[in-house]
DNA sequence: CCCATCACG
DNA sequence: ACGTACGTGATGGGC
């Protein structure tokens, strides 16, 4: 049940919680140096005994909360400090451990058979390639040494080599693909890439984790306080990056199902980070657009390029719109749209003078985080930056990162508040559904099948409710018997 | 233990 | 002159 908490830690901690007086403990915390923000403590002592006792209520309950609830609180403390930032974990954090515990705790169902049925396609397939790729380059050398297969590809071979990394020439899918119509064995290696990751990273350690559990159920560890922005990260195993692109991987999300009788909710945020984009900066065909309800990515295009160009170069401006959220330079838009650098510095250029209120709060972004050293989210949540330090290079990086933080993290705490508040809503009224996993901008739910629908158009109500921007929060939701189903 | 690679939002 | 699109975790190779 504890999967992530260091176990001496936790023993202390839980032990203390149960023999040892508030003011002892937090004495006692402190003197233990289980608590880093010494610093900080004096302005805040009042705050972090209060904030320990409060944390300390769950720990006859279940230690691990209280190990959350404790790393939660020395996260937000060091953070920010006073009030400011126990308003933020009581009111946010601690709750939403609880609600973690609860997903934690359920786990999801995973059809063995499914795998199983994959996993010897796939492994005919690896033989298969395993063995045309040995002859077709005469040579038998391990397939998944990138060390090994660029000698051959570059040296025995004799094809032009691209980039190359620290320790040799680069071979990933990006220069495999430029040189796919030079050498017949590169289409053969890139099929080889897709077969072996989904073998070796998905099937095989999901087929082991079902079979561990009575019910074929398997569980994440949902990491409360593992990001720099407020995002959560989920590990052994990580649930939050199961294939969804190629036909191939979403054989994998069919084998996350519903047991008999119940459903799988889908509930995805549409274009969370362009619309708190609309919101914070206040730009008005960016708020009109998304309040007329139309297509953002088409807006931005006819907006860039007039109406009679828009249509073919809707894709153009959707990565733009992507790529202004990771504060995108000329070099990686022209990689990624296969277009001129020249080109794409112009394209970016317009954009910015086509959104001047973009512009503008951008550098603001960039202006608070060198004076202040921080930037925030919705939420009030910091991430820190020491610019003063910085060379040329990491002040650039860190001015990225600034702008980033802010959609991304603001993202984050509006999915939190609905994740409580729908957690809240379960329990107290003993609904017959159960919140399995959040990936990010999208939730999964496990629900009796008589109330799915129901069930979901109040999730989806919570979700669209939870916070009034100055833009509608729009949601799509699918329901299915497995996961391959909700896109 | 680091690196390269690749899976996701 | 030159180089940077953000945030994660798992795997296998190789030192």
């Amino acid at each position: 049940m504890v999967r992530y908490a260091d176990t001496m830690v936790l023993a202390w901690l839980t032990d203390s919680a149960r023999s040892l007086s508030m003011d002892n403990l937090s004495q006692s915390l402190l003197n233990h140096e289980m608590i880093h923000f010494k610093d900080t403590v004096k302005k805040g002592e009042n705050f972090a005994s209060v904030a320990i006792e409060d944390a300390c209520k769950y720990a006859g309950e279940d230690a691990y909360i209280t190990f959350q609830l404790y790393d939660v609180l020395r996260e937000q403390l060091l953070l920010k400090g006073g009030q400011e930032a126990l308003d933020e974990a009581f009111n946010v954090e601690f709750p939403f451990a609880i609600t973690l515990l609860g997903m934690e705790k359920e786990g999801i169902a995973v059809d063995t058979a499914v795998l199983e049925l994959f996993k010897k396609e796939v492994a005919l397939e690896i033989a298969t390639l395993t063995e045309q790729i040995h002859s077709t380059c005469g040579t038998v050398f391990n397939l998944n040494s990138p060390k090994q297969l660029g000698v051959i590809l570059f040296e025995t071979l004799g094809l032009a080599h691209g980039k190359k990394t620290k320790t040799g020439y680069s071979t990933d899918e990006q220069v495999l693909d430029g040189l796919k119509d030079e050498h017949a064995v590169i289409p053969m290696l890139l099929q080889y890439r897709e077969y072996h990751k989904l073998y070796s990273t998905y099937i095989e350690p999901l087929i082991a984790l079902s079979q561990n559990d009575p019910a074929s159920r398997i569980y994440t560890s949902f990491i409360q306080t593992g990001t720099a922005t407020g995002r959560l990260s989920s590990k052994n195993p990580n649930l939050q990056n199961i294939p969804v692109k190629t036909a191939l991987g979403m054989r994998i999300r069919e084998a996350f199902v519903a047991p008999k009788g119940k459903k799988l909710i889908g509930i995805d945020y549409s274009q969370i980070e362009l619309r708190l984009l609309a919101h914070f900066s206040e730009d008005s065909v960016l708020v009109n657009a998304f309040n007329e309800g139309h297509d953002i990515h088409m807006q931005t295009a006819i907006a860039l390029f007039g109406e009679a160009e828009a249509a073919q170069k809707r894709n153009i401006a959707k990565t733009v719109n992507f790529g202004l959220l990771y504060g995108m330079g000329q070099k990686k838009l022209s990689d990624t749209l296969g277009i001129t650098t020249k080109e794409a510095k112009e394209i970016i250029e317009r954009y910015f003078e086509t959104f001047p209120s973009v512009k503008g709060y951008f550098s603001g972004i960039v202006v608070h985080a060198k004076e202040m050293g921080y930037v925030e989210t919705l939420l009030h949540r910091r991430r820190y930056f020491d610019f003063a330090s910085a060379t040329p290079m990491l002040k650039a990086a860190y001015e990225r990162e600034s702008v980033n933080t802010v959609f991304q993290g603001s993202a984050s705490d509006l999915i939190k508040l609905s994740m409580n508040k729908i957690d809240t809503m379960i329990r107290t009224e003993g609904l017959r559904a159960r919140m399995l996993l959040q990936i990010h901008d999208e939730l999964i739910f496990e629900v009796d099948e008589d109330v799915a629908e129901v069930y979901a158009s109040r999730f989806v109500e919570v979700m669209e409710s939870i916070l009034e921007l100055r833009v509608p929060l729009k949601t799509s939701m699918h329901i299915g018997n497995h996961w391959g189903e909700l896109k």
